[in-house]
DNA sequence: TTTTAAAGTTAGTCAAGGCTAAATTGATTT
DNA sequence: AAATCAATTTAGCCTTGACTAACTTTAAAA
């Protein structure tokens, strides 16, 4: 009994790897719904001339990628038409943009450049665990 | 004069994208040579059987991925035998498995549950700046 | 109202990174 | 020495996410 095998942590992390392919899969969805919402705030709709511009891809790629996102259920549009995001995008959406804005003004409240706190936010707020995000939330604002 | 536009920082952030595609582009490079790294010195060499075990894929992945490091010169391999860092792959290795331990470490002097920053500094690693990585540096191990 | 420019779509290509199934090689046993 | 088993490789397939080029639609200007 008891011989469960001791592991070394730096063995049997196929799981961690697999989270992270997980992950993967979702930023570009997270990024495209985070994104939606941003623009149906600022201009009142979202085109997909305006997501590329802001993504620096093609209008072809958007248009791939919305199809997808649509396939999903998270937005919804109809040809030569804008973008809408549906409950469940917006519900990311939400989710997302609250996440960044945690890991952001944690990064912020350590002593990071903003500007290199916004650039780092954007990698890094797809990897991070609600238990981390919890802590970065406790402790954004702390004096140090 | 002066008008060249103070735009509003959630514009054009096409550039942070861009860089964010690129870091993708080097992730599962980062996790190989990191990786192998470890199995040498744990096991004196790397077969892609291990490689395949932690990581979770298949032996047909590992063989292809080894196939683009080759070629990108990270690492040498002869058929049926164990993989290799040359010299530009030992030296990404070791920058990163210090970036790993500066973001484990830190998580950890936060107060992230150790399980919980290892498996969340594995996805943040390759998304952290210069700049941020010395902030951790320099915050970890402060007195809070 | 017709023309034209901008926006959106479609088709075809490519690389990365997964997979399965089948073939091959190397090493160990018998 | 032959058989067997584990490791590796190969071939073929899939999805994502990028691209270009060509085409269509919408909206604005003339």
């Amino acid at each position: 009994m008891g011989d469960k095998a001791v592991v070394n942590p730096r063995h049997n992390k196929a799981e961690v790897f697999a989270r992270l392919r997980d992950a993967h899969a979702r930023e570009v969805t997270e990024d495209y719904v985070e994104m939606i919402g941003d623009l149906i705030a600022e201009e009142g709709e979202a085109r997909s001339v305006a997501l590329a511009e802001r993504f620096g891809v093609t209008a072809a790629t958007v248009n791939n990628t919305i199809k997808r996102l649509e396939r999903d259920g998270f937005v919804t549009s109809r040809p030569y038409r804008a973008i809408f995001l549906t409950e469940k995008g917006e519900a990311l959406a939400k989710k997302c943009r609250e996440r960044h804005q945690i890991v952001y003004n944690f990064l912020v409240s350590i002593g990071v450049d903003p500007e290199i706190a916004e650039f780092d936010a954007e990698g890094i707020e797809h990897h991070v665990s609600e238990e981390t995000l919890a802590v970065f939330a406790k402790e954004t604002g702390r004096s140090y």
